[in-house]
DNA sequence: AGAGAATCGTGACAGAATTCACAGCGTTCG
DNA sequence: CGAACGCTGTGAATTCTGTCACGATTCTCT
């Protein structure tokens, strides 16, 4: 009996020569094979020899003709066509991925329960209401299906399309299904995938990142929505209402702000900051400075007196962010611009 | 060392216990978590024996207990940060996938080379300009990546983000990825899974679907696309001038097409028909019928003069479907409803 | 033509992953 | 109280997977 790892590399070997002989290459070693698909020569040997194709000892593989054993191993004699279950997000990105490619197999049909898709075209194949499902699968006696439902639902949806005929499934969902054991399965766990990779970097050597850039501080993070920054103060007033001194300009005619996002996480920065907000944060590094001209942030203000060192006024002046420093801390420095602004509106 | 496999059964374990938590359950013997994630008992007491983890051998694992122990074994001390390169469809997918999900690893940026992506927030993540890659995940410390992106030029920026100190990748392209030892690479090929389910499915078992139905023919397709078809003849005239004997009506006050679909794969109907498409077939079988009545396509032609059977003008009446029989095959009825257009039209 | 070089095919082997099987231990019940 | 039961933890056996090494084959070069 062929092996579920075997299989899965002849996929990969096929693909592989595909896109050589495109390029124009005719035969191929098995070393140069093994090198193309990260694994090594004897495998690809052995691989190759399960399949019964036999290669020259001076030439290696022929291309073309290695394509075709391996189609004759994996592709049946007739068009295999798969069914889709789960109409989201990941089944249109699935459904997108194999738009047009592979005539040997096909997404013939997507089913779906909202009914706001059923009837609709996604990349090329129709979708239908999911309770037609098992009779349509029956009918047109599909015999793989993509499981891309929520967990909750997916060990009932794969009942149901065993239940119609179905063989194999490859399930996107979290839970493990427990099926007949004649039915094929292959998980394709996204969850367990990250959790394992968040595991191996771990592991894998403690070390730096090669070069550059200056450490994070420790996670403290103080976000303040400031919901009543409709104010039309100019930060440069803000500055002197607070006591901050202003160390870069910023753009000529006033900078103004809508919102306030103090915190120290850059990652945070990314999804809290726009070209309107007021950066207060405790962390007074370079890369801070960064990804604050990343996201256009206007103005930035650090806080316990920390001065900004040169070549952070530098680039603060040539992007024209208004860099200022309040003699506080995160705290005290959000409470007193909060009031100010109160003070303001009110 | 412990193992990939390990790693990845662990992250099961823990989200079938938690969502076990949820339910209630306070302890739990590893025959009875083995049966939810289908594995073997052995194979979860052995698991649970690799992180340390003991229960007691009447109550078993203390659910709670085991959790803590697992997400002590996975989870690194600080939050772990993700980068997302390739913000297409399954960019989008994997992005709402984790959207809120697992405090303890998270994707914080997204990165692609499309300005009209750039800038924007994909549930709840901020997508950026890919040419910021390098040097952001370089500042922000980012060692686990998700690669997203074609196949094409997967290696070039797989490339760019070890340099940039990534420790894990995550791939969903279809290429091998050639890269240091020590970076840790989980491959999740939809291709290949998709072509091993279809090996396994042609594999497991020659049986026919359990009940139901009657099959299709041989795959011969002939697709007319009648760009003529603006014409206003009805349907019953049609069959007139071409010499079919109309057998069931169809809808009251007659019915008229915009486009003409010959063909005997069901599967294709599915993308072919509408509710204006004359179905033109060799295969006068029921399932073609039901099919035909879901796409509501107004009328059917079948050739050869075979007379559908009783049960399917039944359905056909039922369904307000007008079913003719044409004399002659397919390539004949196509060529004259085609002339008869023409002729109609000019 | 014959030696040499390179590669394939494959039996034998090594290592990993999984399962078996049983000792040890608490619980329950007579 | 003691025997019987059922579960865990783990050494041993088994199965699966991939690698090694070497004979066989074909071409090249002298």
């Amino acid at each position: 009996m062929v092996s579920r790892k075997t299989v899965s590399r002849m996929s990969r070997y096929r693909r592989l020569l595909q896109s050589l002989r495109e390029t124009g290459v005719e035969s191929i070693y098995s070393h140069q094979l093994a090198r193309h698909a990260v694994v090594s020569a004897a495998q690809v040997r052995r691989d190759l020899m399960v399949i019964g194709y036999s290669g020259s000892p001076n030439k290696g593989y022929d291309v073309t003709a290695c394509i075709d054993s391996i189609s004759h191993f994996l592709d049946g004699p007739v068009r295999q066509e798969v069914a889709l279950v789960g109409a989201g997000n990941l089944g249109h990105a699935v459904l997108s991925h194999f738009a047009d490619k592979s005539p040997t197999v096909a997404i013939v049909a997507a089913f779906d329960v909202d009914p706001a898709l059923t009837g609709t075209l996604i990349h090329g194949v129709r979708c239908l209401d999911a309770r037609l499902m098992e009779s349509l699968v029956r009918d047109l006696r599909l015999q793989i299906a993509v499981l891309t439902v929520p967990g909750t639902v997916a060990q009932e949806v794969a009942e149901t399309l065993v239940r119609a005929g179905v063989k194999s499934i490859i399930s996107f969902a979290p839970t493990p299904l427990a099926l007949p054991n004649d039915i094929f399965v292959e998980y394709m766990d996204i969850t367990a995938a990250l959790e394992s990779a968040a595991f191996f970097a771990r592991l894998g050597g403690r070390d730096e990142p090669p070069a550059n850039g200056d450490g994070d501080i420790e996670p403290i993070v103080r976000k303040l929505e400031s919901l009543l920054a409709r104010s039309n103060m100019k930060l440069e007033e803000l500055a002197a209402r607070i006591g901050a001194d202003v160390v870069t300009p910023g753009k000529a005619g006033g900078t103004s702000v809508a919102r306030i996002y103090a915190g120290d996480r850059v990652s945070d920065l990314l999804n809290e900051a726009s070209d309107k907000t007021l950066l207060v944060s405790n962390l007074a590094s370079v890369q801070m400075l960064r990804v604050a001209e990343l996201m256009d942030v206007p103005g930035i203000c650090f806080v316990n007196g920390i001065r900004p060192d040169e070549e952070m006024v530098q680039l603060a002046r040539d992007n024209d962010t208004l860099l200022m420093v309040s003699p506080q801390g995160v705290f005290e420095t959000c409470g007193r611009i909060y009031q100010t602004l109160d003070g303001e509106h009110a």
